[in-house]
DNA sequence: CCCGGAACCTGAAGGC
DNA sequence: TGCCTTCAGGTTCCGG
């Protein structure tokens, strides 16, 4: 389940290894997994393109290639980028792109919801999403006036990659327990502290997720195989029945639009 | 507008 | 041990 600081980890980690390379070389394993063009397109376009810049909008990678065309990559809930030296097929490979160097990027996805896309236009892969929690297009006043429009639970909104980009279950419930927000508290009920808290809370619990390499609950890994380390720091996400930090109560768990959502029944009331 | 559920998938975990 | 069910949760779509 990679988020934002998980996305950000990798791509941080990828550009130190294969900014500037050429792709020489693609094996796609599961053409489902590619969205656009066609799988046959895609191979071929792809070929001999010079990798310039890995950039991240959402939970999205956008790799910027030399004929102008943009690959993207969204790792969904399973997927992983590896950076090996030698080609091994996994049980769950997607996709392998041969660099001109030693590595490969190989793309793995347990449960295949991770995609492909090789456009001209990012536009057409991230173009509805929100503005970005780490970018200047992200204020207290663009929030607030997000939040007024909407009656649904907050939980549900910031994790509405059209809403806010790059938010997902975990940092959503880390943020509103920083902000002690109830989940389930109806958007436009916040009133302008709360707004405001809130928006610092998503900056810092995002923040920490990267300065931590991002989180391995479950699935991601770094593209050299190491595990992140920012769930050693959540403090109630996926902590189901452990105490509250601040307060010693079990962490409860209630089930928001399908989606698990920890919070500290104390620290953040209805 | 808001919500729930299905679909896309697999493997881990729990019940019996 | 083993079968069955449920759950995990990013995104899109569809119907009420």
């Amino acid at each position: 389940m990679p988020e934002l600081p998980e996305v950000e980890t990798i791509k941080n980690a990828l550009l130190l290894r294969i900014k500037g390379c050429t792709i020489t070389g693609i094996e796609l394993i599961r053409d489902k997994s590619v969205h656009k063009p066609t799988p046959k397109q895609f191979c071929e376009q792809l070929l001999k393109q010079r990798i310039e810049d890995i950039r991240r909008r959402g939970k999205y990678f956008l790799f910027d290639l030399s004929g102008g065309e943009i690959l993207g990559i969204h790792l969904k809930m399973t997927g992983v980028l590896l950076l090996e030296n030698k080609i091994k097929l996994q049980k769950h490979s997607i996709a392998i792109f041969r660099m001109e160097n030693r590595f490969s990027l190989h793309f793995v996805d347990q449960r295949k919801f991770g995609s492909l896309w090789l456009v001209d236009d990012e536009n057409e892969i991230v173009g509805n999403l929100g503005p970005e929690p780490l970018g200047q297009g992200f204020t207290t006043e663009i929030l607030g006036n997000t939040l007024r429009r909407h009656t649904i639970p907050i939980k549900a909104l910031i994790c509405d990659q059209n809403a806010i980009a790059g938010i997902g279950n975990m940092y959503a419930d880390e943020a509103l327990y920083e902000a002690s927000i109830h989940p389930l508290t109806p958007s436009n009920r916040l009133n302008k502290n709360q707004v405001t808290t809130l928006h610092k809370s998503i900056i810092k619990v995002l923040e920490k997720g990267i300065a931590h390499n991002g989180a391995s609950i479950r699935h991601y890994q770094l593209p050299d195989g190491a595990q992140g380390m920012a769930h050693t720091q959540f403090r109630v996400a996926h902590r189901i029945g452990k105490n509250c930090p601040v307060c010693g109560t079990p962490v409860n768990r209630i089930c928001i639009r399908g989606r698990g959502s920890y919070f500290c029944p104390v620290c953040q009331p209805e």
